[in-house]
DNA sequence: ACCCTTGTTTCCAACGTTATACAAGACGGA
DNA sequence: TCCGTCTTGTATAACGTTGGAAACAAGGGT
C-alpha cells in the first residue's frame, strides 16, 4: 500500500501540515522536527500523489505536445528537443499525433485530456482560423510550424519566407536559373498559402528571373512518398528544372530518388535544397544542402511561452500575444556542392 | 471559471451525486431526471476533472512510454504506434527519452511521474537486472525491445535469433559468404550479449561457413554516425566483406555511406541487410533490405499487458509474467537484390 | 506581572470526484 | 393491510494534498 502524508505524520508523531511543511521547504520548521519527519519519510519511503497535489494546486506539471506526425523525423526531434525544454521546467510532456487531420487537431485543441495539461503546444497542419476562435478550453496554447492565425495565442516559428529565400539565393548562386518548388498545397497550388513559396517567389522576383509556374509541383502530403510523386509528374510533364527548392526534406529526399532512378546526377543535373536539416539528409548516397531551423530554440520557446503564461496567470498580467522568432542555418552539403573526390 | 459537478446540480435541482449518476451512465434514473441533468451539462458545459476523478479512482488513464532516443525514427514509429494503441484504450502516453542512460533508465524505472502513470513501456538499453529489481513502484511495468531479464515482468520483442538468421540465410543464398556484422557492443565485442549477433553466429554454423571474428565490428552507439565509423574500421583494418548484416538500419545506412565514398558498390561488392524497417531505408539510392518488426504488434502487446494487469489487480489475479512475442518478415530491397534497370 | 512579537506547529477547510450507506417512494404478493 | 423488494435519489465520507487561520510557546520590553 501506497504511504501518505498521514502515515509519515503518525510514525513521526507530528501533524499532516508538519509533515507537508518539510516536504514543501517551508523554512520555519525547527532543525529537530525537520531531522524527525525525514527520518520517517525516508525509512516508510514517502512520495507525494502528484495527483492529489494537482488537485488542490490546480497544475498538473504537464505539457502537451501535438505533432502531425511522429514519423516525420523533424516531429520527432523536435518533440525530443521539447521533452528536454520542459524537464528543464519541471514539466513533463504528454505527446499525441494528429495526423495531419483537421478533425484531430480540432480534437485536441478542444480539450485534449482537458484538466489534465497545464498548456498545450500544437503544431497545426489544417486547422482553421475559426477552429480555433472556437475554442473554450482555457489552458495556455502556443502555436508552432510554418501557418500563421490571427489569434490571441503565441506563435513561434522561424522566418519562414528569409528562410526560402536564403534558400533559392544559395541555388542562384550556383548560376542555376529553372529552379522548381516542390511542396504546394495539392488544393491550391496556384495561390499559394506557403511562407516557403512565397520566399521563393520574393526571391526570384529580387534577382529578375522569371518564376515559371509550371516549376511549381503540388503535393499531397509531407512524406518522402509525396516528393517522389511531384518530382515525377514535374519530370513526366516535360520541365528540366535545374535545381528544386522543397518543402522539407522529406520531399526533397523523395524527389532525389526519383532522380536517381531517372539517371539524373545530383546535383550536376538538378542540384537540391531541402529544409528541416534532418540527419537523414547527412548520410544518402549525395548529402541534402537544407535550411537547419534552430530546433533548440523553439522548443525552449514554446515551452517558455507555455510557463510564462502559467506564472502570468498567477499575476493576472494578461500578456500581449507574441511571434517569437527562432533562427536558422543554410547548410550547404553535396547536393548542391557536389561531392568531393575520395581520399 | 470552471464548471463543477456542484454547479450542473445547483442549476439543474438535484444532488451533486445524481449528476455524477448521469455522467457515469449509471442505469437507475429516470429518464426526465437525466434529461433534465443533461440540459443543466450542455448549458453550463460541464467538462469532468480528471484530476479529481483520478485522486478518487487511483488511476490516471496515462501510460509512460521511456524509449532510448526519439531521433532514432525506430522508437518515434513505435512511439506513434504505441500512442494510437493507447487511444483504443482511452489512455493517453507520456513519452519520455532515456538518451540510452542508464542513469535516466534508472530515474524513469524508479518512479517516473510517480502516481501519474498508471503504467509504464520502457526500452531499455542498459538497464541491469538489479537496477529493475531494486524497483519500487507498483505500477505494472512492461518491457520491450532486445534485452532480456529474468525478472517478473512482462516482456514484449520479435524472436530476434530467428530474424537475425533469416537475414543471414538471406545473405547466405545470395551466395555470399564473408559476412560482417556491424553493431556488437563495444565495451564486450567477442562475448556477444546481443541476440542478433548470436543468431549470425547460429545461422554461419548451421550452413558450415566459418564465423570470422574480424567480421564483427563493435560500435559505441546505434546511430548512422556510429555505423559509419565500424564500417571504416572495418574497412581500414583490410577486412573485405562480400555482405554486411548490421545491428539497424541507421547502422546499415551510415555504412553504405562510407560504402559510397569508398567507390564500393551496393550489392555488387557489398550486399546490405538492416533491422528495423525504417520509412528511410526505402529512399535511399539503393534501398535498404530490411528485417521489418510487426511495431504495431509490439505495441499493442505492451499496451494490452498493461491493461491487462491494471484489469487484474482490480480482481486480485497475480497473472504470470509473460514472454510475448511479435511477427516479423525480411523485405528483400535493392541492397542484396540490385537495382531493376530503369524503363 | 503583563503584553506584544516572533517563531513554530496544529487545525480546519477546500480542490472535484465517486463509494457507501441509507431514505423515500412504488409495487407486488400474501 | 402489511411486509419485503425494487427503484430512484440523497447525504456523507472519503481520496491526499495545501493554504490560511488559529493556537501555542518562548523571549523581550515595559
Amino acid at each position: 500500500m501506497r504511504v501518505s502524508l498521514k502515515d509519515v505524520a503518525e510514525y513521526a508523531g507530528v501533524s499532516i501540515k508538519t509533515v507537508s511543511n518539510v516536504v514543501n521547504k517551508y523554512p520555519h520548521i525547527t532543525p529537530s522536527t525537520r531531522e524527525k519527519v525525514q527520518r520517517a519519510i525516508d525509512t516508510l519511503g514517502y512520495r507525494p500523489n502528484l495527483t492529489a497535489r494537482h488537485l488542490r494546486k490546480g497544475r498538473t506539471g504537464i505539457i502537451a505536445l501535438a505533432v502531425p506526425e511522429l514519423g516525420n523525423p523533424y516531429f520527432a526531434e523536435l518533440a525530443g528537443a521539447v521533452i528536454d525544454a520542459a524537464a528543464a521546467h519541471d514539466y513533463t510532456v504528454l505527446l499525441d499525433h494528429t495526423q495531419g487531420s483537421r478533425e484531430r487537431e480540432l480534437l485536441v485543441t478542444q480539450g485534449f485530456q482537458a484538466q489534465v495539461i497545464d498548456g498545450l503546444i500544437l503544431n497545426p497542419l489544417e486547422l482553421e482560423t475559426e477552429d480555433l476562435a472556437a475554442r473554450t478550453d482555457s489552458a495556455p496554447l502556443v502555436l508552432i510550424g510554418e501557418r500563421r492565425y490571427d489569434l490571441p495565442h503565441d506563435h513561434v516559428a522561424i522566418d519562414n519566407i528569409a528562410a526560402a529565400r536564403a534558400a533559392v539565393r544559395h541555388l542562384l548562386d550556383l548560376g542555376r536559373r529553372r529552379i522548381a518548388f516542390l511542396g504546394a498545397r495539392g488544393d491550391r497550388p496556384s495561390q499559394p498559402s506557403h511562407l516557403r513559396l512565397l520566399g521563393w517567389q520574393a526571391e526570384l522576383a529580387a534577382r529578375g528571373v522569371k518564376a515559371d509556374d509550371g516549376l511549381v509541383a503540388p503535393v499531397d502530403g509531407w512524406e518522402r512518398a509525396d516528393g517522389a510523386a511531384a518530382m515525377a509528374a514535374l519530370l513526366d510533364a516535360g520541365e528540366r528544372p535545374d535545381a528544386v527548392f522543397a518543402y522539407n526534406d522529406l520531399i526533397a529526399i523523395g524527389a532525389m530518388r526519383v532522380m536517381s532512378e531517372r539517371g539524373l546526377r545530383v546535383p550536376e543535373d538538378i542540384a537540391v535544397v531541402g529544409f528541416d536539416d534532418l540527419t537523414e539528409g547527412r548520410y544518402g548516397a549525395v548529402t541534402l544542402t537544407t535550411v537547419a531551423p534552430d530546433k533548440q530554440a523553439i522548443a525552449r520557446m514554446a515551452v517558455e511561452s507555455i510557463t510564462g503564461r502559467l506564472a502570468g496567470k498567477d499575476a493576472g498580467d494578461g500578456a500581449a500575444t507574441r511571434q517569437l522568432q527562432a533562427g536558422f542555418t543554410l547548410v550547404e552539403r553535396e547536393s548542391t556542392r557536389g561531392r568531393r573526390p575520395p581520399g
